[in-house]
DNA sequence: CCAATCGTTGGTAACGTTACCAACCGACAG
DNA sequence: CTGTCGGTTGGTAACGTTACCAACGATTGG
């Protein structure tokens, strides 16, 4: 035998019924009272409350022009803190506006995200906000999204032109790679992205400059270009800091590689191996940076307030006061140094 | 004028008359072909794809009986990212399963919370999964949510029997705060939530039990419990060190107090300030701990586990594969010593 | 005193979907 | 040749809601 559970959800004949009145005056009453006697907007929200009833929001959005209320958000790792704060800034967005978020994670996995964004389109989602993957982007062209407004944070995909919020990636990492030039360093290593991630792409672009423009050396044997996680970061550190000529400053392009990077060289300083102590500069930050047992600059920015930024772009396109051409905001980013 | 938008969503009308059948053939295909000639399904397929149709899944919830495949989610603080790796869990399991989930913050916010949780039955979710705040739960009791089954996460809810996943708070705090005093520490501060936050009451009480059972005095000048964010934390630490008779160790109860001890205690280290070094243990871990100038033990457990259990006991509640009486999942925790 | 107007209320239809039933077809057994 | 049966198809109604229109009573102006 089953759980003892509750009756399903009344609906809104019932209300009317123990009211005493029509279901009209009952949704008039729910949706402000405007025309509805004092009395029986008494009589009904009586009744709202004693049968503990819900207004049906999906069948309300089932009425032409009624829009669902949710938002789809699609992300690639939400156990990332980068994007648990990205999630955040879009859900306090999206409920001072009334709505909802329904959430996926996409795990860097282009089916995945397809697969999610039909289903959010099933769900007739008001808008889209995406941290978009790799993959190729047939299922993001407006003409498969019908009349769904999108937004993509953090990344561009190719061949797709809609509202965008990024970060100055390029200016960001340039800055922070002329921070260790100006501190006398020349050999710097790169830690980062394969260069297919569009973040990765930037973010070495911006380093490269720094670099040529200050006349330093671009050294491919200490570029490391593929780490998504945080041991296979250690484990390209390792193989920087072993080099016969190892770098005295290591440019890390996200989270994750400073992470590895930082576990290796705290493990080397532990067991007392010889070598360089590398500078560290990190785009993305972390908590208790300050501690570390090398200087870490951070090249820091807001997830949240991203997030919060892709959300005012689709209400903006949901309310028709965005220009008609797609928008693109590139937040700034800041450099904190040790 | 407004952008260019593709038209809005088709129907499955339309799907019908371009395939040259009737609604209902396009229904069964959809629905997998069951008794539909291959050649109609042919067509119906063609149609679908060239239409760019996706079946409205609100309008179809709408129908007697039929699931929502949406799974209600609401946490207390998404930007800690101990709660995001708890929704990836949730999302997870709930992927597997079909369905998505709706996210909500409450902020520890119990007006909030019931907001939500209104909204979440109104879309009709098939359950919901809630991280408690400690207001009143009038609006969580089972007459009030219909026949929408809940499952409690992290945190219980007084008068309130459902399905719960907890951590093994009291057994982590004893066995972390015995660690310490088998390292020769009597003198122990404690850093934590209000004792209104069911984690932090029980966090205590684990070290509190390790302390009387040892003989260690316990000390209200050195307990500070009323601490939510990192600068909060960072002060009450001050406070104990700047002591008379200070700490030589800390007992942390969450990620943000130890957070903030560990900064104080950074500052007060590189500022070369006399005073204690105290060993920290802390409940919830964090990278890099093991970089940290004092010694720290991190009472370890897996949230994303965490997520995952609760989804699994609602969906065994969903298939009706529960046992009648409400389940209580207690996870355990690790020790890792520094 | 009647007509027009306004506030209030309810009936009807429609949103997009699918369960149910009826109808049709061909095949096959008697 | 007829009856039955299984596979296939379509029509109808209903899910819960609200826009629209019709109807009603009361008030007001002429």
């Amino acid at each position: 035998m089953s759980t003892t559970r509750g009756a399903r959800q009344p609906t809104i004949k019932e209300v009317a019924t123990l009211a005493g009145v029509s279901p009209m005056t009952v949704s008039r009453t729910l949706a402000g009272g405007v025309n509805v006697r004092p009395d029986l907007q008494a009589r009904v929200m009586a009744a709202v409350r004693e049968l503990g009833y819900y207004r049906n929001e999906n069948a309300r959005s089932l009425r032409p022009g009624q829009p669902s209320g949710l938002i789809g958000v699609a992300i690639t790792n939400l156990a990332n803190p980068y994007y648990g704060n990205f999630a955040l800034g879009v859900e306090e967005v999206a409920a001072e506006h009334g709505r909802r978020i329904i959430l996926g994670n996409t795990g860097e996995d282009a089916g995945r995200e397809r697969q999610l964004v039909s289903d959010f389109i099933g769900r007739q989602v008001d808008g889209l906000i995406l941290v978009p993957t790799s993959g190729e982007a047939a299922h993001l062209q407006p003409e498969r999204l019908g009349d769904v407004p999108l937004v993509l944070a953090s990344r561009r995909v190719p061949g797709l032109d809609v509202d965008t919020v990024l970060l100055d990636d390029v200016g960001g990492a340039y800055r922070g790679t002329i921070g260790l030039l100006d501190a006398g360093h020349t050999r710097i290593g790169f830690l980062g992205n394969r260069s297919s991630v569009f973040t990765g792409e930037r973010r070495y672009r911006g380093y490269e400059q720094a670099m040529t423009e200050r006349g330093a050396p671009v050294d491919p044997s200490i570029i490391a270009r593929d780490q998504q996680d945080v041991d296979a970061a250690s484990r390209a550190a390792r193989a920087m800091l072993d080099h016969p000529e190892p770098p005295t400053a290591i440019f890390s392009a996200n989270n994750r590689n400073t992470i590895g990077a930082l576990r290796e060289i705290g493990r080397r300083i532990r067991d007392g191996l010889p070598g360089p102590r590398p500078a560290v500069v990190s785009f993305d930050d972390f908590e208790l940076s300050e501690l570390m047992p090398v200087p870490v600059t951070i090249i820091d920015h807001d997830a949240r307030l991203l997030g919060r930024e892709a959300a005012t772009l689709l209400f903006a396109r949901l309310e028709g006061t965005a220009e008609s051409k797609p928008n693109t905001v590139e937040l700034p980013v800041t450099i904190e140094h040790p």
